[in-house]
DNA sequence: AGAAGATACCTCGTGTGACGAGGTAGAAAA
DNA sequence: TTTTCTACCTCGTCACACGAGGTATCTTCT
């Protein structure tokens, strides 16, 4: 039993620390990115993101700060921290595993 | 966002009607099939078995049936309906979506 | 004979993540 | 000047997973 409980719902937050992994963002352009490198094909909910923000930094797996005024919107930027980093990874693993075992479970016989 | 929003956590159902596509089966059977078919690495918690096949049934994905008397316990079997085909064939299709839309933003780059 | 353990079923209550709905506010475009 | 886009945030609800607890039969061990 090696996959935890919360693996079929708690990618929102690997994804995120995927793309603070990049470069500092902001919910906005996170999730842009998102929609992006899916086609389309995926985009979060706001109240997820922002909800999964909170989550993440109560976790202490990301800090954040307000970006310096500019032209526009303010944004709150968003950074992974250490702790963060070794959560991902663990997370990208948990995914690998995942994988794996939907595979076997679900596609493993065409029809 | 061809992605529906469950598709994160709701594996449960099209892992069951996947094992009931080969043949008839009942829940303590399903179980161990899925805790082999992954070497261990998953198996279902009960409440979670039994809640899915009344979810199931309700939804007419599954009928159920009581086994004949014969030694040991009782048991109630499930069998795949129509219905139940049809979804797992949607099942499947959103597995290979989800799959591809979580390597894009969660595996793209070794980290 | 009695206890323990495997097989096999079921329900109730709780926790948590996703998200619909609703709200604020500045800048740009119509 | 009204709408649209950028950009943020909160509250309440829903659905699924699952811990805990319970029933009953059959086999194995002492």
């Amino acid at each position: 039993m090696s996959i935890s409980a919360d693996i079929l719902r708690g990618h929102t937050d690997a994804i995120i620390l995927a793309q603070l992994m990049e470069r500092d963002s902001y919910g906005y352009e996170i999730n842009k990115n998102v929609s992006q490198r899916t086609g389309g094909a995926y985009g979060f909910k706001e109240a997820t993101l922002y909800t999964a923000f909170k989550r993440l930094e109560q976790n202490g797996f990301i800090t954040s700060y307000w970006g310096e005024d500019g032209p526009g919107a303010r944004r709150r930027y968003y950074a992974i921290t250490e702790a963060g980093m070794r959560q991902l990874a663990a997370d990208r693993q948990e995914w690998n595993e995942t994988r794996a075992v939907l595979d076997a479970l679900i596609s493993f016989k065409e029809g």
